[in-house]
DNA sequence: TGGATCATTGTAAGCGCTTGCATTTGGTTG
DNA sequence: CAACCAAATGCAAGCGCTTACAATGATCCA
């Protein structure tokens, strides 16, 4: 294979000089039509494709930016990050996503593989990490968008939504159905605000309405519909049971409805169910589950529009809340008469 | 912020050349013990990073490789691209991931994204797509892997499944279980030799049986859900209906399996439903969905290294089949009794 | 002990691109 | 028509790193 054609070549077959070539693909309004006709010809000629080092070197600018989301195998941060990307691309920016599987040490290792790469901006998924990444971040000046998580006083950017008071809400919308056994299967909450931010709210409604929490009916689980089944059987198995099974996210609901199922029992007579995120899993299952809707969408648009802000050198600190709002589906009923 | 700390801050501090310290990092062998040792101090000091951009430009290599695969939404993918980037990433090796959504051109679009980033390499799903696209990455020397496909004859190196013969031993599974009346619904066929492969076992199988295929009972949908659900609702209102539907993936069944119960029937009383990736979906949906195993941990893992011994130098052509297996869940039951 | 060999390190030339500044061009103005 | 100005273009200095080659010193053997 012979060498790529370089800014030279095309300089030198469009008889300009390379910065008025470099000019014409980077500020065409800079240079007159005509010449720029001629190096566009010149680059077609020869398929010329400008280097990415050269270009990250000289510039110091990669046009990149990065995400690290936990995992690319909950379809809420696939389709999140499809957004967030395609709004990128219209900007011609490329969007680098690596995954921490929930994990802070690899969270950290991500961003600093991340900077390495000279990212211009950097999307992260919630706010609860080391104060040694955010000190890392600010130290290379490296803007960064927090998404998933808001709070009124976050010090960052952050494009969210209350994910406590949505679990409340989920929560007093399973009580006016009657409930008043409700257990819940969250998250694990170890560095993950999202999650803990959910059982407060969860408490919440609960405290409101003065329910009592078994200790042994909130458990915490890995966001897999294993885990979330193999915790839901230990709540069928209590007696009474919970007439109503709250779960962190739609897998987790999967998983309990899965272990419902296959105790005999069914959905809603027997136990409600409720998930969040109202992935398309959440209308595969049967009964729909009941769930929680995030504009997941919505956020990766926005987060994309703060990021390209955020690297144009702006600095800005904006705070987006979205609205989040209660799918009901038929896993949710009345609780079972009372025996 | 301050600039950041270079090769050369860090060869002044460690009292060596820039040379010394790009092999102390490179290629540690090279270097005294000692003198690696004060490099190291001093990197870790400085808190130095070397700069992506200049590494690429000196070496005309990233260490990186890119993949293109359909979409990011269907779990399937995901996670094979999940076991790719950890086995990639044991070599050092940073993997890039760009979205086609099915269609060809943006494939051809992201190839040449990812290549006009530097990839080393690239992976992409499936063998059928526009020969301009293989000439480009011939022309560039870039090599590449096939992932999902694969023939006998395939003439680039491949690391995939005989997706005909799997589908036939589905289909040859159902016709077993007493069905005579069968239809499929197959992902959309244009520009996807899966696809298109897996129709080819559909029909060699139902060949094989002679039994007969109305036009109507093989329809292409896009693969999601709710082109699953509208392709099996219209099957299910032919008189006489089938009495097991195939779907081309997962997803499709998923849907398949919804439309039946939105008729108030069952599966797999009424019904018969397959899919096809065996992923977490089909063990979701209620009946568990019979479905093929397909092997995507192993795939990213043998893609990998292949792809890493291709950038290495080496010219090899391996095509590498793993075999599949029909999961059987209880979606597929024996067809109803004759009415 | 002289010369060859080897391990280790240094020197310096780029890699392809951007960009501040200088220069040229062409048009405008008094 | 000279003087001036803005627009367009060219010049050339790096950006941070790798690597061929050279230089050095130590080791070894005849």
């Amino acid at each position: 294979m012979r060498p790529l054609p370089t800014l030279e070549d095309v300089a030198r077959l469009a008889g300009v000089s390379t910065a008025t070539v470099s000019r014409s693909l980077n500020e065409p309004d800079r240079v007159r039509a005509e010449t720029r006709g001629r190096v566009e010809q010149a680059v077609a000629h020869l398929g010329y494709t400008p280097h990415f080092g050269g270009r990250a070197l000289a510039s110091n600018r990669t046009n990149t930016v990065g995400a690290v989301i936990p995992t690319m195998e909950n379809a809420i941060f696939a389709r999140a990050l499809q957004a967030l990307q395609e709004a990128l691309a219209e900007a011609g920016v490329t969007l680098l996503v690596a995954t921490s599987n929930y994990d802070p040490v690899r969270e950290a290792e991500q961003v600093r593989a991340l900077l390495g790469r000279g990212v211009d901006g950097l999307a992260l998924i919630g706010e609860a990490r080391d104060s040694e990444v955010y000190d890392l971040l600010e130290r290379r000046g490296v803007p960064f968008v927090l998404m998933w998580s808001w709070r009124e006083t976050c010090p960052w950017c952050c494009v969210g939504f209350d994910n406590r008071s949505a679990m409340e809400a989920i929560t007093r919308r399973v009580i006016e159905a009657g409930h008043r056994r409700i257990a819940m299967i969250a998250g694990i909450t170890e560095c993950n605000d999202r999650a803990t931010a959910r059982i407060c709210g969860f408490r919440d409604a609960l405290a409101a309405t003065e329910l009592a929490l078994p200790e042994a009916w909130l458990i915490e689980a890995p966001y897999t519909m294993d885990a979330g089944a193999e915790a839901a059987e230990r709540l069928l198995a209590d007696d009474p049971r919970p007439t109503a099974i709250l779960c962190g996210n739609d897998v987790l609901g999967a998983g309990a409805m899965r272990a419902i199922v296959n105790r005999g029992l069914s959905a809603p007579q027997d136990v409600s169910v409720t998930g969040f995120d109202d992935i398309e899993l959440s209308r595969a299952v049967m009964p729909g589950l009941t769930t929680v809707h995030v504009p997941h969408r919505r956020m990766g648009q926005r987060a994309a529009q703060l990021l390209l802000r955020l690297c144009l050198g702006e600095a800005l600190l904006e705070r987006v809340a979205f609205q989040t709002e209660v799918m009901e589906r038929p896993s949710l009923g009345p609780p079972p008469a009372e025996r």
